[in-house]
DNA sequence: CGCGCCGATGTTTACGTAAACATCCAGCAA
DNA sequence: TTGCTGGATGTTTACGTAAACATCGGCGCG
């Protein structure tokens, strides 16, 4: 069934009686090619099914219009929905996405796929990845190719665009705070995440520019799970009326840790989580969280990275996407003593 | 900054005192280079930074060793976790990943993508879709490429891989009468989804098997909201004991529902859900649920789109992956009379 | 009426690689 | 010694496209 060889230019220039270059000017919609032999061309085109051999393209004009995302895991939310968006603003902007997962973590594997991609057929990368694994010493850039970092801080080396995590954080704390609350405790993400030691800092900082006392931070990383051992710790502190999560998903663990000890949400605790994944509003009870725009920071990635590729110039610095806080049912006043 | 040009392997053979072919030998690492020039090359090409043209390799090999992954969302775990599992086998096996990212799943959308597929450069093509929106009578494949589906029934057509979602659903039901529950209500997905309708068929069926009487389903769309939605209905229904949500999400809708009227779970009603997101593990109560193998999903998409483009030979005909019953806290004996 | 210009189209060439074929040389058997 | 064999390496060519340049013919203007 699958023929021998595609239709190329030569076939169609053929069957239409004119010359390849004629039929390339039609594929590219050139000017200086009058209407009836436009006709003619597109007419034999059809006949034949004819599809630009794109390899023949991108060895022609030296660039592939195309984009590789290096990202360390689609598990969670936020790198799925960042590169949903990205897939989608680089398909508008005429741009393939070539995905290159990393299966574990290591700087040797970063490297890997940064070699890879080197050998692919790319203008430009974005990187979603907690990136002090991107050592600038180590890893050379394969020349003539652009990157942007996204959930990073590496702005002195690369392009980042990033949600503004310190923002994000100082109006969930200070939300607790404006509810009441004496202070707030804090689970955090892992400690190699830049997007979790932001949020950590920003939480301390807000903390201590209100003259509260800082609790002891409780470690997580980002699964449910790590939440509810969290939240066990936190049910069995009877000063603890408010919780600031590091993201959603441990939010959900320490609200079933509450709710198991027999504390009730928000009466007893109040919890705000960061992300709003869209199952946080159907959480027990709903969740006050930090929305995050994941599209909003996939489309700044696809922006940065088209804008450096066309320059052929390196870029620096570091975009903030904002965020805002939802205040659901999971947040309230402290239990007057 | 910038290189003007690439490094070529006609510059390393200059480099190297060589031919480009046998450059192009060492590169390929075919036999027939001696050590000592083989070691030549190589010095060779670090020195210059050489890396291989994969335009120009793709066009002299006529095959681009990637394949195109077509998908409508991201947003669904199922969605992201078989993507990232088809892309670390694609990697392992030397292709790379493009995705195309398809807005709006109409029939025109659809088709826009395969067009631009045709156009793109891949192999094979990965269709992750509810996929009834795939007219054989109007989509025209590109002739030379391959095609697996996911998610879908269309094995007449196509090579089809999909989760065993009638065993799957025949568990989860089973387990619920196995506990003594007299019949199961069911919340569905959306219509036009074939899993969706793959599970309320088998949810009938295990029933009817059972002689059990059918209680009418309730609609939904896989979101938390729609459970919700559905879990009010539910909870003014006294003869309900046992609810089967056709995913996670709306199980969590489900027992937010139940429990804002005081419905307790599993003791007044039992939930299954299907999927076994990682968070179910964190539902108040903890969520028993069907656990559907994302990544083996991948892999064989994966395989069979390979042996496809290997062969240059379609395939038809579904492959099945199983599942199997995580038992957690959402399920119960009914309370007795 | 002829010159030159311009728009439409054709011809040549190069992009970087790798298959096919050609060449060269060392070693070995007759 | 000669001729042959086979492994190592070089040369030629083609993949499909598009830029650069060439050609051709008609039309306007002096």
């Amino acid at each position: 069934m699958a023929q021998p060889r595609r239709v190329s230019m030569a076939d169609v220039a053929r069957l239409a009686g004119v010359s390849s270059q004629t039929v390339s000017r039609v594929s590219n919609g050139s000017p200086g090619v009058v209407d009836t032999t436009r006709e003619q061309v597109l007419a034999a085109m059809r006949e034949l099914g004819y599809r630009p051999n794109s390899a023949a393209r991108a060895l022609k004009r030296g660039a592939f219009r195309t984009i590789g995302v290096i990202l360390f895991s689609l598990a969670s939310t936020g790198n799925s929905r960042t590169l949903e968006a990205i897939a989608t603003h680089a398909a508008h902007e005429g741009y393939a996405i070539t995905l290159i997962p990393v299966a574990v973590p290591t700087q040797d594997s970063v490297l890997g796929a940064f070699t890879r991609l080197g050998e692919l057929a790319v203008d430009g990368i974005i990187v979603i990845m907690e990136v002090h694994l991107l050592d600038a010493a180590t890893v050379t850039l394969p020349p003539n190719v652009q990157v942007v970092v996204a959930d990073s801080d590496a702005g002195d080396l690369y392009s980042v665009v990033d949600t503004d995590q310190a923002d994000g954080t100082r109006q969930a704390v200070s939300h607790l705070l404006d509810l009441g609350h004496e202070t707030v405790w804090h689970v955090t993400g892992p400690e190699e995440s830049f997007a979790s030691n932001r949020r950590a800092l920003a939480w301390r900082q807000t903390l201590e520019a209100a003259g509260r006392t800082v609790p002891p931070q409780l470690p997580g990383d980002w699964s449910a799970e790590s939440g509810y051992r969290a939240g066990l710790r936190l049910a069995d502190e009877p000063s603890c009326t408010a919780v600031f999560a590091a993201n959603d998903q441990m939010a959900l663990g320490i609200l079933r840790a509450l709710h198991e000890r027999g504390k009730s949400v928000p009466d007893d605790v109040s919890v705000v989580g960061f992300d709003d994944i869209p199952e946080a509003n159907s959480f027990i009870p709903p969740l006050t969280t930090v929305h995050q725009d994941f599209a909003e920071v996939g489309r700044r990635c696809v922006q940065g990275v088209l804008r450096q590729i066309e320059r052929a110039e390196h870029e620096t610095g570091t975009t903030l996407v904002p965020t805002r806080l939802v205040v659901r049912a999971s947040t309230a006043p402290p239990r007057a003593r």
